[in-house]
DNA sequence: TGCACCCTGAGC
DNA sequence: GCTCAGGGTGCA
């Protein structure tokens, strides 16, 4: 699933060709992922040049000429496909958008839950204008999540996947910052210390470096921009690892529902 | 504040 | 052939 990591380095990989680019045609292929509706989208964006790509959480924005811009979230199997020799489109494509030089940037999405914004500056979609900071600003991250803890209750693994708390983390990368940190997911939030909000802080910046580094986590469906998976699946600690060893004590790896997510942990490291 | 729901393919 | 995975939204 695309979190920060994943969304910053199809950023990354988009920049080099985006910006600049002419957008000739616009193909809104599954009509309900669109806000508003297809036909203003196409309306709005055929013909307009594209000024800027930028990230804010898990999604990515594009700037128009036309000072109206457009998000894309992924969700869980989205991908945006940036080609110079387009091929027929995959079964489930949700846009493609077809460039002066004849090249063409696609989403595609089997599981159908993306989304598309098109919105201006003011009018931000409801969801990007709740974000809170983002999860690698270290003085408003932190204080975002100790003002949490201080009037929640909830499961510490909760509060790390709300994203008006702080906003990039999902499932994958709020597990291993969990396991990073000796912290048990379901720990209420209210009891964590001073000291512990610090340790999960580094944690959850730790694994972001690391998942930055290694160009994201193609655990199952991501690729970047270009069509390249990242390596970061080859280093998880304990997310998608239930039963086998724990990196630090040997112990299996637990499983246990926590937030409604499948949560991987350590009964041993983690309290 | 918490949970059902959306959706399809992978994996049993 | 069934179950499960998951982020954000909408509704209790
Ligand atoms: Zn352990």
């Amino acid at each position: 699933m695309p979190e920060l990591p994943e969304v910053e380095t199809i950023r990354k990989t988009l920049a080099p060709y985006l910006p600049g680019k002419e957008i000739t045609g616009v193909e809104p292929r599954l009509a309900k992922a669109f806000r508003p509706d297809p036909e203003t989208f196409a309306r709005e964006v055929t013909g307009r040049r594209i000024t800027g790509l930028s990230r804010r959480g898990k999604y990515l924005i594009l700037s128009l000429d036309s000072g109206k811009r457009v998000a894309f979230h992924l969700r869980m199997s989205g991908r945006l496909l940036y080609s110079e020799n387009p091929s027929p489109p995959p079964k489930h494509t949700t846009l493609i958008l077809r460039f002066k030089g004849g090249e063409e940037l696609l989403m595609e999405d089997p599981r159908k839950f993306g989304t598309v914004h098109l919105f201006t500056g003011k009018n931000l979609p409801p969801g990007l204008a709740a974000l809170g900071p983002e999860a690698t600003e270290k003085k408003e991250a932190l204080a975002n999540l100790r003002a949490a803890g201080e009037r929640r209750k909830a499961p510490v693994k909760t509060i790390l996947l709300d994203q008006t708390v702080l906003a990039g983390l999902g499932n994958i990368y709020t597990d291993e910052a969990l396991f990073l940190a000796g912290i048990d997911p379901s720990r209420p939030v209210n009891q964590l210390s001073p000291d512990e909000w610090e340790k999960l802080y580094t944690a959850i910046r730790r694994v972001l470096t690391e998942g930055l580094a290694h160009r994201g986590t193609s655990q199952r469906d991501y690729v970047d921009g270009k069509g390249e998976p990242g390596t970061h699946q080859e280093y998880l600690r304990v997310y998608g690892r239930r039963g086998k060893p724990c990196p630090v004590c040997g112990q299996p790896v637990s499983y246990k529902r926590v937030a409604g997510r499948g949560t991987h942990y350590c009964r041993f490291c983690q309290q």
